[in-house]
RNA sequence: GGGCGGGUAGAUCAGCCUGGUACGAUCGCGGCGUUGGCAUCGCCGAGGUCGAGGGUUCAAAUCCCUCCCCGUCCA
C-alpha cells in the first residue's frame, strides 16, 4: 500500500525547491535538490546506487561513535527536546516482545495509547536496540545490518489540545542536523517516501540517504491498524530513528561500519583470528557494493557473489575466499557485543524466549570462531567488549563475572552437545554404511538438527572426517520450519481463548476494592448491584479476585439470615468484580455482609509477602540475572521459578532459605503505595516488573524494607515478621535456565517439616536405630542387602548345578533323547533357578530336552533343548505354544530355549502330557 | 507454549519395533601374566532396583498411561 502524495507534500521540499521523483529500478517516490537524478541513490539490492561515502565522506569530520551520539542528543537538547536516559535493552514492561528493537518501544503502549503522559515532550534519546530477524546479514553487509545498535530519536507526542510538532518540522530538524552539524551538502541528502507499519500502529515515514545509505527514518505514527482498516490515532506520535552508528560509519567513510564503531577492537580481534594482513584496497572496493547484499528469500547468498565478483572483475570463489572471513570478524564483534549486553541484563540462556535467542547467538558466534580455530578466545572477546563499551554502559562492567560466568556454562554446554552430537553421528554413518548406503538423507540432517542441534555443517565436517558424502540441500532450514507449522498453529489457538464470566458487566462502575484500602478486613457490607445466574456483582469488595498469582479468596455473604458460600472470585473487564456464590443469592438493590475466609486469606498473604522475600534472597545468593519467570501462590505450598543457568545446589537452596528467614525476622515493614509508571521506574528501576507486565498509568508498588521492590496486585501482610517460617521443600527445573523454588509459609510451613520428622521418626523406627542414626545404617542395610542377593546368586549357581545333577539322573530316555519333564512347586524352586537348572542340563547332555512346569498362583513353564535334540528338529517355541495354550495362557520363545505361562493350574499335569506327546510325535515321525 | 530425541554397569551406548535367560558391547576400574619401568598386549574379575509409579499380560527393559529428569528445535 501507499499513502498519496499529498502526505509527503510537505513545506520544506516545497519552499526549497525540491522535486519529487519515482526511481525507475526500485519504484519508490523521492525527493530531491538534483533535477538530473534519475535513480533514487539508495544502495539497495535492485542496485540504485553504490556506497560513495566509502573514503569519501560527505561529513565535516570524523566521528567516534560516542561523539556521534552525543552530538545528535546535545544538538535536540538545544532545540527543546529533554534528554531521557536509555531503557533497558531486555523489553520486561511488554509481553509482545523480547527486545527493545527501536527507542518508541520505551513508550508503547502506555505514551503513545495516551494512558500516561511522556516524560518529556518533545524527548530525545539514544536506545540501545537488539534485533534478530537480520542475523544472517550481520557481517555480509559491511555493517549496515547489526544485532545490536543505538537508535537515536527525537519523538514528539500530538494530543488533540496540545500540538508539538509533526511532518515538516521534524524534516527540518533532520536536514539542520545533517547540513549544519555534520556538514553534508544539502544536495547529497534525499528523502524517500516510505510507508511505515508495526505493532498495530501505521504512517507514513520518510528515510533519509547519504552517500548510498539510508541513515534515518522519520515516521509519522497517526493511524491504528484494525484488521485491514487504518483508524486515526487521537496521538500523533513523531517517531525517528537514527541509526548512530550508520551516521558514524558515513563520518569515517570507512570501509565497514564495524571498522568506524570498533576501531581498535576490531584490529586486535582480526588479529587473533590470523586476518591482521588484509587488502584494504579489496575490502574497500568490496564494500562500495555491499549495499547489493541482503539474504532473502528471493536472492540467494551465491547470486550476491556473483553479482559482486562481475562488479569487481574477480573470480566468485576467490571472492568468497578472501572476503569470508572477515565477514565472520565482522559477525562475531557484533554478537559478542550484543551478548555481553544481553547478559549484563540478565538473560539466561535457555531453550526458551530470550534465552533461546541469547544460546542462538552463543552457538552460532562458537562456530563462527571455529572456523577461524579460535573458538576457545570466546570469553575473551566477550570481556574485551565489556571493557570497550562499560565507559559509555558502566553496567556492563558491574555485571562482568556474572557475564562470564553465564558465558562459560552456556558455552560448556554446547561443547557437550557438540560432543555427543558427533559421537551419534559416528554411529549413525557405520550404521548407513553397514547397510550399503551412501549418503545421509535430509530428512536424517533435519532430525539431526532439530532434535540434537547439529547444524548440517557440523555434521558435514565430522561425516567428510568419516569418508562419507552429505548433501545440504539449499532450502534446508525451511524444512525444519514447515515441521514444526501445524504444532504452532494449534498452539496459536489455544491462546485466542477469551474468558467470560458468563454475566454482562456493561453499565457497571469499577467495583471498589477494599482489600486494597485495608489488607486486614474480614467483613464489609455492600449494595448488590447486579445478579446473573450465580454471579453476584457488588459495589465494593473485600474479596480478592484471582491475580497475579494470587487466587480468589473464599467466604460466604450474609442476606436475610441465609449465607451464600462464595467459591470464586474474578475481575471482569472495566475493573468490575465478580462473585462465584452457591446455595443462594441476593436480591439487586440489597444490601448484603461479606465474610472472607480469613484462615485461607492469610495463609495467601503470607506465601505471597514470602513469595518476596525469596526472590531477594535468592538475587543476593545467586546473582543479579536473577528473574522472576513465573510464580503461583496457594495455601500450603506455593512456587516462585526464577531464571538461572544451573541447577540449585544443595548449600544454595540452604542459603536462600536461611536469608529469606533472617529477613523476616528483621521484621521489616510492607509498604504499599501507587505510583506513576515513570516515577517508580525511576526510583527503583525495571526491577519493579518481575511478576511481568502491569498495566495501567499509576501501578502498585510492594516494597518490603531493603530487600524487594515490585509492581503487583495482590494483598501482602503489614510486616516480614507475620510471614513466619519460610521452609523451601524442593527445587524443580521447568525449563532450561528456568529454576522453580517450591516452598510453604507460616503454619503450613511448619506442618511440612513436622510430617518430615514423622517420616524420619517411622523410618529410624523400621531400621530400629535412632533417627540421628538412619542415614548410617540405611548404608549399613543397602550394602548388606546388596552382599546378601549377590550371595543368592552365587548360591543359585550352585545349587543349580547339584539339581541339574539330580534331575538328570531321572531323565526318561526316548529314541536319542534324554526327557527331563517335571511339576514343580515354588517352594522347591523359581523360574530363575529352573532356569539356570536347566541351562547345565542341557550343558552337561547336549541331547537333553528339559521341560518344566512350576504351579504357584500361576503357572509358569520352561522349555530347553540341547543342541544335540535341536538338531533333529526338536523346537522348544513349539512346545511351549502348546503348554500355554494347554495352561490357559500363552508360550514363546527361541528354539532352544522358550517360556510359557497360564492360569489353568489344574491343568499343569495335562500341560506336561502334551508337551511329551509332542517329542513322542517327532520321534515317532520321523 | 508446542514438536522431536533420550534416561539400561563408573562413562559412552546395544537390546525395545516383533514381550520370553541382561551369555550385553566398548572404554574405564581391580587382579594376574608379559616388561628393568611405562605403553601395548593376553587372561581373570568386580560393577545393573533397565529414571519413578500405575496399567495390560501367564510373563514387561521391551506395549499403554501418568510423572520426574536430561537434551534439542521452533514460536
Amino acid at each position: 500500500m501507499r499513502f498519496s502524495e499529498e502526505e509527503y507534500k510537505l513545506p520544506f521540499f516545497l519552499e526549497n525547491g525540491y522535486v519529487r521523483k519515482r526511481c525507475p529500478r526500485c519504484g519508490e517516490f523521492f525527493w530531491t535538490l538534483n533535477p538530473d537524478q534519475v535513480l533514487c541513490g539508495e544502495s539497495n539490492t535492485y542496485g540504485c546506487a553504490d556506497y560513495t561515502f566509502i573514503g569519501h565522506s560527505p561529513v565535516n569530520r570524523a566521528y567516534s561513535l560516542a561523539e556521534m551520539r552525543e552530538t545528535f542528543l546535545s544538538f535536540f537538547e538545544r532545540r527543546g527536546h529533554r534528554r531521557i536516559k536509555p531503557y533497558p535493552i531486555v523489553a520486561r514492561w511488554r509481553d509482545d516482545l523480547y527486545f527493545t528493537n527501536a527507542s518508541i518501544i520505551d513508550f508503547q503502549p502506555y505514551v503513545t495509547e495516551g494512558i500516561i503522559p511522556p516524560p518529556a515532550n518533545p524527548l530525545v534519546i539514544s536506545q540501545p536496540c537488539v534485533r534478530f530477524p537480520d542475523l544472517e546479514n550481520v557481517g555480509p553487509t559491511f555493517g549496515r545490518h547489526l544485532t545490536i545498535f543505538e537508535m537515536g530519536g527525537h519523538h514528539a507526542f500530538n494530543y488533540p489540545d496540545k500540538e508539538v510538532y509533526w511532518k515538516d518540522e521534524t524534516v527540518r530538524y533532520h536536514h539542520e542536523f545533517v547540513t549544519k552539524e555534520l556538514g553534508v551538502k544539502p544536495e547529497h541528502v534525499v528523502y524517500k517516501e516510505g510507508v511505515w507499519s508495526g505493532g498495530g500502529n501505521a504512517g507514513p515515514d520518510v528515510e533519509s540517504i547519504i552517500g548510498g545509505l539510508e541513515v534515518a527514518t522519520l515516521v509519522f505514527m497517526k493511524y491504528k491498524v484494525v484488521g485491514e482498516e487504518f483508524i486515526e490515532l487521537p496521538i500523533r506520535t513523531v517517531d525517528t530513528g537514527y541509526g548512530i552508528e550508520r551516521f558514524t560509519w558515513l563520518s569515517q567513510g570507512s570501509i565497514s561500519c564495524f571498522h568506524a564503531v570498533y576501531g581498535k577492537l576490531l584490529h586486535k580481534i582480526m588479529g587473533l583470528a590470523g586476518l591482521s594482513s588484509v587488502d584494504e584496497n579489496l575490502l574497500a572496493d568490496f564494500a562500495r557494493f555491499s549495499g547489493l547484499i541482503s539474504i532473502s528469500k528471493t536472492v540467494g547468498r551465491g547470486e550476491n557473489w556473483r553479482r559482486i565478483a562481475s562488479r569487481l572483475n574477480m573470480d566468485a570463489a576467490e571472492l568468497q575466499r578472501i572476503i569470508n572471513p572477515i565477514v565472520d570478524v565482522f559477525a562475531i564483534i557484533d554478537h559478542t557485543k550484543c551478548l555481553a549486553f544481553m547478559l549484563a541484563e540478565g538473560v539466561v540462556p535457555s531453550n526458551v524466549e530470550e534465552g533461546y535467542l541469547a544460546r542462538l547467538l552463543i552457538r552460532r558466534t562458537y562456530r563462527l570462531l571455529r572456523n577461524l580455530g579460535i573458538e576457545s578466545l570466546m570469553p575473551d572477546i566477550v570481556d574485551m567488549q565489556v571493557a570497550y563499551w562499560s565507559k559509555d554502559f558502566p553496567h556492563l562492567m558491574d555485571m562482568r563475572d556474572e557475564i562470564l560466568e553465564l558465558l562459560r556454562i552456556e558455552i560448556e554446554k554446547y561443547e557437550q552437545t557438540l560432543q555427543r552430537g558427533r559421537e551419534f553421528v559416528r554411529r549413525l554413518i557405520r550404521d548407513f554404511r553397514a547397510r550399503g548406503e551412501s549418503e545421509i538423507p535430509v530428512g536424517k540432517l533435519v532430525e539431526l538438527y532439530d532434535s540434537h542441534g547439529l547444524t548440517p555443517e557440523v555434521v558435514s565436517e565430522i561425516a567428510s572426517s568419516e569418508g562419507f558424502a552429505i548433501n545440504v540441500p539449499e532450502g534446508f532450514y525451511s524444512f525444519v520450519t514447515e515441521k514444526h507449522v501445524s504444532s504452532s498453529r494449534a498452539a496459536f489457538k489455544m491462546a485466542e481463548e477469551i474468558e467470560d464470566l458468563g454475566i454482562d458487566v456493561s453499565g457497571l462502575p469499577e467495583t471498589k476494592p477494599l482489600y486494597y484500602e485495608d489488607a486486614y478486613m474480614r467483613e464489609f457490607t455492600a449494595k448488590v448491584l447486579r445478579v446473573s445466574g450465580n454471579r453476584v456483582i457488588l459495589d465494593r469488595t473485600a474479596f480478592y479476585p484471582e491475580g497475579g498469582g494470587q487466587p480468589a479468596d473464599h467466604g460466604f455473604l450474609e442476606f436475610n439470615g441465609v449465607r451464600a458460600k462464595v467459591y470464586d472470585v474474578r475481575k471482569a473487564s472495566g475493573n468490575v468484580i465478580v462473585h462465584f456464590v452457591k446455595d443462594s443469592t441476593p436480591i439487586e438493590g440489597s444490601i448484603v455482609r461479606g465474610v472472607i475466609d480469613w484462615d485461607r486469606r492469610i495463609r495467601l498473604m503470607r506465601h505471597h509477602t514470602a513469595t518476596h522475600l525469596i526472590m531477594g534472597a535468592a538475587r543476593r545468593v545467586l546473582g543479579e540475572h536473577v528473574w522472576q519467570a513465573g510464580a503461583q501462590k496457594d495455601v500450603d505450598m506455593s512456587r516462585l521459578d526464577i531464571t538461572h543457568p544451573k541447577r540449585l545446589s544443595r548449600d544454595e537452596i540452604n542459603r536462600i532459605e536461611e536469608l529469606a528467614n533472617e529477613a523476616v525476622m528483621r521484621n521489616m515493614l510492607v509498604e504499599i503505595f501507587w505510583m506513576p509508571r515513570e516515577e517508580a521506574e525511576q526510583r527503583y528501576g525495571f526491577r519493579l516488573y518481575q511478576g511481568g507486565v502491569v498495566p495501567g498509568r499509576e501501578i502498585r508498588v510492594v516494597k518490603t524494607g531493603d530487600w524487594e521492590v515490585e509492581a503487583c496486585g495482590g494483598t501482602h501482610c503489614r510486616s516480614t515478621g507475620e510471614v513466619g517460617l519460610i521452609k523451601i521443600m524442593r527445587t524443580e527445573r521447568i525449563q532450561d535456565g528456568v529454576e522453580r523454588i517450591v516452598f510453604s509459609a507460616g503454619l503450613p510451613a511448619l506442618r511440612m517439616v513436622q510430617e518430615a520428622e514423622a517420616r524420619i521418626a517411622k523410618a529410624a523406627e523400621l531400621l530400629e536405630v535412632p533417627a540421628e542414626k538412619i542415614d548410617v545404617t540405611l548404608e549399613r542395610v543397602v550394602g548388606e542387602w546388596k552382599s546378601l542377593r549377590r550371595e543368592r546368586e552365587r548360591l543359585m549357581e550352585r545349587l543349580a548345578k547339584i539339581m541339574a545333577g539330580e534331575f538328570s539322573s531321572s531323565a526318561k530316555s526316548v529314541d536319542r533323547f534324554r526327557i527331563i519333564s517335571r511339576l514343580l512347586s515354588t517352594r522347591e524352586a523359581d523360574v530363575e533357578l529352573l532356569i539356570k537348572i536347566s541351562n547345565e542340563i542341557v550343558r552337561l547332555s547336549p541331547n537333553a530336552i528339559v521341560i518344566f512346569v512350576v504351579t504357584d498362583g500361576d503357572a509358569r513353564a520352561i522349555v530347553r533343548v540341547g543342541a544335540e535334540a535341536l538338531k533333529s528338529g526338536i523346537n522348544a517355541a513349539e512346545i511351549a505354544r502348546e503348554i500355554g495354550r494347554v495352561l490357559g495362557g500363552g508360550g514363546s520363545g527361541k528354539p532352544d530355549f522358550a517360556q510359557a505361562g497360564g492360569v489353568k493350574i489344574d491343568s499343569a499335569p495335562k500341560a506336561l502330557e502334551e508337551a511329551e506327546s509332542i517329542i513322542y510325535r517327532i520321534v515317532a515321525g520321523e
